[in-house]
DNA sequence: GTACATGCAAAAGATTTGCACTCTT
DNA sequence: AAGAGTGCAAATCTTTTGCATGTAC
């Protein structure tokens, strides 16, 4: 994904700021991460110390609206942003309910899983999420099966 | 699930207090909904009413984390709660990115997928989440593919 | 008796919002 | 010019925490 799509996206109803195009840079260059609102405006703010916070989160519910981004909930109190891209599609997210850590593995659904479902539901399906749940090497002897 | 199976997780380390009891009655009388800290809440308060919102929190986090409920995720601000039992995993959610509307639908992963991953990361796991995110029927047309 | 659990109120955080001002198109 | 977007600060809300007291085992 490049600026000339993200325009595109935007379809003419949604303007492409600088302060847009600065949040969607520290995506791209940090593609692979779970970046929060904050980790964003940290690495926006090197560039344009201006910048609020609020932006971010503006544009982060935008892109989120427009399938650009996904949001995650790992469960540590805040969102992360992640780009959806191929590579998104090719990878799921393992969390420790005890300590809370996140382990990326590599997978994807089964071919026919998804569009089955698109279909039943009139539902549009742009990306999805597969979240495993468990206990982590460390954790598995602090809590009982 | 019941009371003893209830017991039999806490192993002797938790105990099962009366406003536990209550709140997990509440989660099996709600059974396949998704309930909030506050839902949760105002139900055990019919019952219980000295019972405080961080009793349901505290109680939520110890269920969680003995895998007696998920803790979901549907981007409408808070927390929601469902008991883990044969029946979840056996449904996931869809939710539209434009108006966050949470659709149920029935479906399993493929029995091969899930051990391999266990194995793979010396993750035990207990639970899974899937989630499809896409535009409904009514807001495909607001926001452009 | 001893850990563990609770209620309350305060604190901490994340996210949202109102508003005057600015910028893209 | 006009609709969108922004920064700031205040407001909102959810969730967590400290502490004195109460309770299951």
């Amino acid at each position: 994904m490049n600026i000339p799509e993200l325009q595109q996206k935007f379809n003419g109803q949604y303007k492409l700021t600088r302060q847009r195009e600065i949040i969607f840079h520290t995506l791209t260059d940090h593609a692979g991460r779970h970046l929060s609102a904050e980790d964003i405006y940290n690495t926006v703010r090197q560039q344009y110390p201006e910048i609020g916070l609020a932006t971010i989160y503006r544009a982060m519910e935008l892109f989120n609206n427009l399938g650009i981004v996904q949001k995650l909930d790992f469960g540590d109190g805040c969102h992360r942003y992640e780009l959806c891209d191929h590579h998104s599609r090719q990878h799921h997210h393992m969390i420790c309910i005890v300590c809370g850590k996140v382990i990326e593995m590599a997978g994807y659904l089964p071919d026919k899983f998804e569009p089955d479902i698109s279909h039943m539901n009139d539902f549009s399906i742009l990306d999805y999420q597969l979240y495993f749940y468990g206990y982590c090497k460390e954790c598995q002897s602090k809590y009982r099966k």
